[in-house]
This record gives C-alpha cells, sequence and structure tokens, in this order.
DNA sequence: GCTATTTCGTCATGGCCGTTTACAAATTAG
DNA sequence: CTAATTTGTAAACGGCCATGACGAAATAGC
C-alpha cells in the first residue's frame, strides 16, 4: 500500500514506506487516474503534460488502467487546434463503485457511486432509529445495502468498499462507534455487524460531510471547517484537504466549547457549551416549540413566517455559533466557514448574527461564513465518494481485485 | 524539490510532483538520513533492515551520501552478536549546520546546531528591543548571525540555512512579519533586512517553539498542542507531526479564544479574550505588581514566597486558561497539552486550576497537561533545528551546494 | 585451536520504469 | 497540396533497486 493522496484515513502510523519502483508506479496510476477524474476527458499527452511525465510513460500507465477497466478510451476529440487529435480518456462508468450508507437518527440512506461521481443506485428507509438496538439497524441496512449492491451490479458495477456515516463518535479503528447519544449506542463495533465481504469505513456524519463538501463543493477550498448541527454539533476539520481526527478521532467537537463559562451544566461535564445555546433541543426550548415531532424544517416555517419568538432563538443560536467560531477560527485561521447539516435550512436566520459576532471579535477581515449546497446528502454522498476517492488513490489495488 | 517529510512549510501548493526515479533516490537518501539521525550509530544493514530496502541498495545510498560529507563512517561496531560487524555510520558532526535565531522582546539569540543536532555555538544580545525599528534591531542580529556563522566555520561548518522565530505573526511567504505587538513592527520584510545569502525562513516563536517540543522533547506524542505564552498567548498546533498554519499563517493564536464572552474589550476587537485573564500583562495587574521591569521571573519568586495575591491571580489565569483550551481539547483532539514559554516558569501555580478546568469540563478521560522541559530555548532551537530538518529531508538539495 | 555458522558489505546480473529519440498518423494553416 | 503541428507508439537508453553469490569478520561448538 503507498500513502493513499487523499488520506480519508490517517497515513500507516510506523514508519514512512520504502520507495521502491513499485510504489513509484501505483503512485503515478494514481496521479494519472486523479487528473482524468478532476479534470474531465483528457488525451494522454494533456494527462502528461498535467502530471510533469512523458507522453510515453503516461501511454503506457493508461494502458494499464484500461486493461484494468477503471479508464475508457472515448475516441478522437475534434478540437479547432492544430495537428492530430489525441484520443480522449475518461474515467469508466463501470467497474469500482463506492457504497455510502448514513444511519441517520429518522432515516437509513444507502447509495452507490461510480468512479466519475455519479450516483448510480440508491435507497432509504424512513423511520426513527432513536433508541433502537444495533442489530435491528443493522440488518435494516444490510437489507438496504444488499438492494444498491444488487441495482449497481445490473448496471455493469461492483462494490470497492462500503463506507458508513454515524451520528456520533467513532473511534480511530474506523469500525467502532464509541458514542452515538440520539441511538444510545455505546462502544458499539459496527464491523461485527455488516457485511463482512466489503472493505469497511465508519466514521461521523460530520467528517463525511466536511469531506463531501470538500470533494463536492464549487469552489471549497482546501482549509475550511465544515460545521453540522444534527442534534449535536460536530464539525469537520479539513486542513490542506486533509481531515482532523484527533488521536482518539474525536476532533471537531464544536458541541462542547464552552460559549459561557458559567452557563447551564452540560451532560459533558462542562458548563455553557455550545449545544445548550445552538443545539437542536436548545434552540426548539428557547422556540417555544416541543422537541417531539417537531424538528428544524419547522423551525425554518416558522422563521419564515414571521414568528418572533423563533426568530429570536434562531439569532441567539447565532450568536453562540459565533463566540464558539471564534475561538475555533483564531485557533485554525481557515480559509472559510461552511454549513452543512440541520444548520443549512435555518441558515438565513443564523446567518446574520453570526457572522455580526465573528466580524466583531475578529481583527481585520473577517472569516467567510456560507450556506453548504449539498443540503442533507452530504454525509451520505461524503462517504460513497470515500470509497471512490480510495480506488483513485491506489488504482493498483483495486485492478488486482477485479 | 521532492516533499519534505517534515514539511516545517507547507508542500508545494499546486499540483502534487511527478514521481521519477531521481525523485525516488532523493526520498531514500532521505530516509536514511532520516534514521541514521533518529536512531544513532547504525550499520548498513541495520539501516536497510529498518527502511526495508537492501543491503546492496542502502550501501550505494550510504557511498552517496559520505561522499557528500553527510554521513561518517565511525568503523566497525563491537557488539556481542555473532556475524561480521557492521561498520557504524552517524550523521557528520561537519557539513552544514543550521542556524538558528530569535527576535525576543528583550534579547536577541542565535545559535548554530549541526546535524547532529548538537548546539555548536550561540550569541546572545541582551537589551530591549521594544518599540525599537526593525532595521538596528535586525542590523544587530546579523552582526550576530555572522559572529556564530564565523564560530562554527572554524569547526568546519557551513550554514545551510537561517530560521528566526519572532514575537508575532507571520505570513505563508515565511518572510513577513505581519504584526508584532510587542515590537511594534507592521508588515515588515525581514527577508529583505537580514543577510541575503542565506536561505531564510521567519516564523512565529510559538510555532517553533512547538517543533522544538515535537523534534525534542522526550515523549513528545505527534498530535499535541504547545501553548506558549510571552506577551501574547500563542499556540501551535502540531498535528500527525506537522504544523498546522492555517491560510494565512495565523493558526494558533490562542490568546483571542472567547473566554467569557461579555468580559472587557480587547484590542482585537472582541471581548473577553483568554489575554484578558492570562495574558502576561493581565496576570501582572491582578497580582498587583507593575508591568514595567517586573516579568514573569518575578511573579514566580513571588508565587514562591506565598504572595496570595499573586498565587490567586495565577490560579485565575490557570482557569482561564482551562477555559480555552476546553474548547481547543474539544476541537482538535490532541494527545497532550505542552505549556512552554513564559508560561513554563509559573507552571507549579497554574497547572492545579488549569487542570481542573479541563477535567470538568471534559467528558471521559481529561487531556493530559504537562511543562516543557525545553524552557526558554525552545524557540530558537526548534529554528535551528527546522533548517537542521530541512537538510535531512532533502540531502541531495545541499550535497549539490557543498 | 579449528571448523561451522552467522552476519556484513560488495559486486555482477537482471528487471522495472521513466526518458530520449525517432517516426507514422492525423489534423490545421497557407 | 505542402508545411507545420500535435498525438500516440516503438526502440534504445539510463537510472535504480532486487537478487544471488561471494569474501570478510565475528561467534559458537567441538
Amino acid at each position: 500500500m503507498t500513502a493513499p493522496l487523499h488520506e480519508a484515513r490517517p497515513a500507516a502510523p510506523g514508519r514512512a514506506l520504502p520507495d521502491t519502483q513499485q510504489g513509484m508506479r501505483r503512485r503515478n496510476l494514481a496521479r494519472v487516474m486523479h487528473t482524468v477524474s478532476a479534470e474531465g476527458p483528457l488525451s494522454r499527452a494533456a494527462v502528461a503534460s498535467r502530471i510533469g511525465l512523458t507522453r510515453a510513460a503516461v501511454s503506457t500507465l493508461v494502458d494499464e488502467l484500461i486493461r484494468s477497466g477503471l479508464l475508457e478510451e472515448l475516441g478522437p476529440e475534434r478540437p479547432g487546434r492544430v495537428g492530430r487529435p489525441g484520443s480522449a480518456l475518461a474515467v469508466s462508468g463501470h467497474g469500482p463503485a463506492g457504497i455510502g450508507a448514513e444511519i441517520g437518527v429518522d432515516h437509513l440512506a444507502v447509495c452507490a457511486v461510480d468512479l466519475r461521481g455519479e450516483v448510480r443506485a440508491r435507497a432509504v428507509r424512513h423511520g426513527t432509529n432513536r433508541g433502537r438496538a444495533p442489530e435491528p439497524v443493522t440488518r435494516d441496512l444490510t437489507a438496504l445495502i444488499r438492494q444498491v449492491i444488487a441495482e449497481a451490479d445490473q448496471q455493469g458495477l461492483w462494490p470497492a468498499g462500503l463506507a458508513v456515516a454515524v451520528p456520533g463518535l467513532v473511534a480511530r479503528d474506523g469500525r467502532t462507534v464509541v458514542r452515538a447519544p440520539n441511538l444510545d449506542w455505546h462502544d458499539t463495533d459496527l464491523g461485527a455487524l455488516l457485511p463482512a465481504d466489503l472493505p469497511l469505513v465508519v466514521d461521523n456524519e460530520a467528517n463525511f460531510g466536511g469531506l463531501a463538501e470538500l470533494w463536492l463543493g464549487e469552489g471549497t477550498p482546501r482549509d475550511f471547517l465544515h460545521v453540522s448541527a444534527e442534534i449535536g454539533i460536530g464539525a469537520a476539520v479539513v486542513v490542506d484537504g486533509r481531515l482532523l481526527r484527533g488521536t482518539r478521532g474525536f476532533a471537531g467537537e464544536l458541541g462542547h466549547v464552552p460559549v459561557r463559562p458559567d452557563g447551564p451544566g452540560c451532560a459533558c461535564g462542562g458548563r455553557g457549551c455550545l449545544e445548550q445555546y445552538a443545539g437542536e433541543e436548545a434552540v426548539l426550548r428557547a422556540a417555544g416549540l416541543s422537541s417531539a415531532g417537531d424538528r428544524v424544517a419547522v423551525l425554518a416555517d416558522h422563521a419564515a413566517e414571521g414568528d418572533e419568538t423563533v426568530r429570536r432563538a434562531l439569532r441567539e443560536a447565532g450568536e453562540a455559533l459565533g463566540i464558539a467560531l471564534t475561538g475555533a477560527v483564531n485557533l485554525l485561521d481557515p480559509d472559510c466557514v461552511v454549513l452543512g447539516g440541520a444548520l443549512a435550512g435555518v441558515g438565513p436566520w443564523l446567518l446574520p448574527s453570526l457572522r455580526e459576532e465573528l466580524a466583531r471579535r475578529t481583527a481585520g477581515p473577517a472569516c467567510p461564513v456560507s450556506v453548504s449546497e449539498l443540503g442533507s446528502d452530504g454525509p451520505l454522498l461524503g462517504a460513497a465518494h470515500s470509497v471512490v476517492r480510495g480506488v483513485l488513490d491506489d488504482p493498483a489495488a483495486v485492478a488486482e481485485r477485479s
């Protein structure tokens, strides 16, 4: 295994790998895949000039990738330029696919994404998972996964791996859900409960949402903070295009950053954590809505209708977010902050006070805050794409398996 | 240039470099240097088994490094083991040296460190630089640098580069001091004021202090937060053995993390920033000491003598630090927090309240907080070592220059 | 003390891989 | 229709690491 380029998972902990010719080959195969994937149909010569190898070298790399079914020859280009036209290469729409899954509090979702980034199959199951035990939930999820894989199979796709987004903290082993308060799961090894015939990665939904933003977001920079609020408030910290996970995998716990150190006590042991002011439950309470059936959508509706109590609640949540983000921005100096998850839905009423607070507390130009365009699909897409990125990062490994 | 392994400076912003055989060779040369440097005298065979290459390959690499004067053959080992003894290799004590410099508020310091990590020459100049213009200060510093280089030269060392630690924010170009409040410098291009015949890197003293902790600290992990308080409170965020710099290079501004959002106004525009509670000036004021000549050493003395006002001031500073660090720990999930700089001197009176606050606000085991053993030399050593690491990271580049 | 064993460093050989050079193919410009 | 340009491929080349063999230098066992 060579070091992956995007590192959805951290690099091998031990010593750096030796540099041998095969490793070089693998990295160059990956470079070709990434280039073709990122910049659309490209001729061999175009790829060569982009990655700095000669046309001859790229030719042999491309041959190998075509033989493996990872690249496709689309046929001659028809350019207005002088000279022999190149033969357009594109990432294959058949072959390996990434299976992404999401365990939400109120739904399960699975999708298959091909190497081109297209969603080729999906399946959803609505219904609350709050308090359900892991076994029935994973049983349901497995059924959806089988269904999506079957559907993908009919289109000539085979599953290269499975990535699961969960609303909770995941250990760095990428399998164990350490704590998912809204599911009431603790130290649950999903590896033992999900299909064992696929490479599995489990991660926090905020992390996958952040990766989706990184990979799919229009103009998203390589250093940013992706804030995702469902019930807890999580953040994905993306540094130089890589996810910051922390030693235990718990990085990004924005919800428990102290906002008012003498504020109300929190389940985490602290006082005045952000979640007490901007968490879904807190906002619903402040807005005078019950937290039973009502959810964020309801908040947005009421706010849109001009309900002043709701608006004030959201304004105050924005202030609290602004305070917490001031700390985060001072510490991390990101390019921008992106609001995703349920927060995106109430963005219009949060943003003004959030931005104001952030600007007031910052010297110089304030860090720009925007709302994600990915909607609620972020974590699911991020999960599926993380598998796809894994294939692009080491095509040789996949070629061996196909 | 291959991508450096330690990346004191960020990797090339553009596309990843192509993988050619020369690049492979360069990386393997670097691997040999790092291995020998980190694990003391080693035979060729030992290096080979550690980096995963064959003895034959390592032999040619070592030959090249010896010819360049970067490695030395110490002669046959005398082990109790069976078999022909290897010939011990060590990093050369001659050849390239890293020149580190520190522009402190009250002093200037320069040192030369050889590839073995030994300090081979140093020079200090006491006297305040507060409010002095950049030109006279850099003139004094240049004199010290020349002196240290001359001293190093007599020992067979030549300067491979210059790294300067400054008490302020440095742009990502690694040359420009954007803001150094205690010097009253703004947008000062040190590249134009310091010797032009040496590769130059300028960085924040907290960053260099953090790198020193990473490279020199006993048992320091690869993910930690190094808090350094002189007048401002800065932090070096080290993630997976690399410094997190932020887009503009301003990451780690712990001093302006909001601790009490409605607290007193701060020069940064915010309210209740950490610096208002744990900054040197604030602590001195709370302790009832003038901030003129009195400094941290005085605080430590008074506290040691049992001055209850001083102790309370430090205790409260510790609390504020604990609150700010709770946020940082939640966001970054580091292995530990290390207190360096002037803070280290008053550690005994800060730590209890700091740790208590952090533990109280954290679910599960609290993040360990320790005091740096490097003392006030951290930034200077970190600077010099960053040059040395640069040589280890690309020995081929240095061999060409020697 | 002598021989077998183990480990080290080196050398010659071979294979892998990107580069260089050359060339045919396919297009545009004039 | 010719010249110029660009693409893709093939053959020769060179660099680099792996393999296998060998002499050198130590220990272990007799």
